[in-house]
DNA sequence: ACACGGACGACGAAAAGCAC
DNA sequence: GTGCTTTTCGTCGTCCGTGT
């Protein structure tokens, strides 16, 4: 049936190799990553040697070094926080680094040494929990397809958890942080311990801070944003009743501004849970913080059509 | 004990043919 | 033309043996 020409092998990889691949520039010996100029032609010729017995695992190790050689080198990769830094990279004291277009779980080191890495998945899960509650990702025809293909193969191995978990998005900072993480949330505020001379309300059956420093901030930086047009569809209520009838609608745009604070809050909290290494914990929350306030939301509006 | 590296399996992507 | 199926390759993560 299908009949694919080989894509890599042979002349292309020859050709990919002399185009694309890139040597560490370290010069330093004592870098992980470091490759001698003799090394490097060892191998490259090794790899792009037909007859070579070594030809599949030279390749191998060029396309890994030469990525081990990106992330640590380039904009390619990029320093997980301290919070997600993995244990090898840690104990020997250097940057951990993971692909910053999330192509790979494990950082730098890791890849260099075979060594299991939870860089990558620390620091990605924030934002990979957030992508699936916000939107469910259909499959392309062709992953649909393969899928099915191999659905008794993977029903077999659904016991075990999936060795891989990709995602197109970037794992530099968890959404939350990306979020929240402006002056206001970097500030002196910490949730749950601001002073107890801030005035104090419930909405959404939460206690909201009136004035906190929080608050100020987020008006300050734009997070906050109050709708403030008027309605005219009340034009045959009477004075007192118009009057009214705005107080309400101020009221109301108050206490959604209000829920949109105490999300926010709840984001910031969950960033620096986050850099706290709670990062599902924090999620939860703030994911469960959101669906109430964009509940909340829609009823105000449909009430407001009514 | 720890670091290192080869081997292997799993999975996604790509390419091409087939069925409608 | 579009979508599905099949085949192959590349990449990744893990296991396990070897060296220090």
């Amino acid at each position: 049936m299908a009949d694919p020409k080989p894509r890599s092998h042979g002349n292309a990889a020859v050709e990919v190799l002399r185009n694309e691949s890139r040597r560490p520039k370290t010069t330093d010996t004592k870098d992980f990553w470091y490759m001698s100029p003799e090394e490097w032609t060892t191998l490259f010729k090794d790899a792009t040697d037909e007859d070579s017995t070594t030809t599949k695992s030279a390749y191998q190790k060029l396309r890994l070094l030469e990525k081990v050689g990106s992330l640590m080198e380039t904009k390619e990769g990029v320093t997980v926080p301290a919070f997600a830094t993995c244990k090898p990279c840690k104990s020997a004291g250097v940057a951990c680094r993971v692909a910053k277009d999330s192509s790979g779980m494990a950082c730098a080191k890791c890849l260099r040494h075979h060594a299991s890495c939870e860089a990558g998945k620390l620091m990605k899960r924030g934002l990979q929990t957030w992508a699936e509650a916000t939107k469910e990702q259909p499959a392309t025809p062709m992953k649909a397809s393969k899928k099915r293909r191999i659905g008794d193969q993977a029903d077999a191995q659904r016991a075990k958890p999936s060795p891989r978990t990709r995602d197109s998005s970037s794992p530099e900072v968890p959404l939350s942080i990306v979020r929240s993480c402006s002056k206001a949330t970097t500030g002196d505020f910490k949730a749950g311990s601001a002073p107890a001379t801030f005035s104090e309300k419930k909405i959404m059956g939460l206690t909201v801070r009136e004035s906190s420093p929080y608050t100020l901030s987020a008006i300050a930086t734009g997070h906050l944003r109050i709708k403030g047009e008027h309605n005219d569809s009340a034009g045959v209520l009477t004075f007192a009743a118009e009057r009214e009838a705005k107080r309400l609608k101020r009221q109301r745009e108050d206490e959604l501004a209000e829920a949109e604070i105490e999300v926010l809050r709840a984001e910031a909290n969950a960033a620096r849970k986050a850099m706290e290494a709670d990062v599902f914990a924090a999620q939860s929350d703030a994911e469960l913080m959101r669906a109430i306030y964009e509940r909340k939301k829609l009823t105000d509006e449909r009430s407001n059509v009514a």
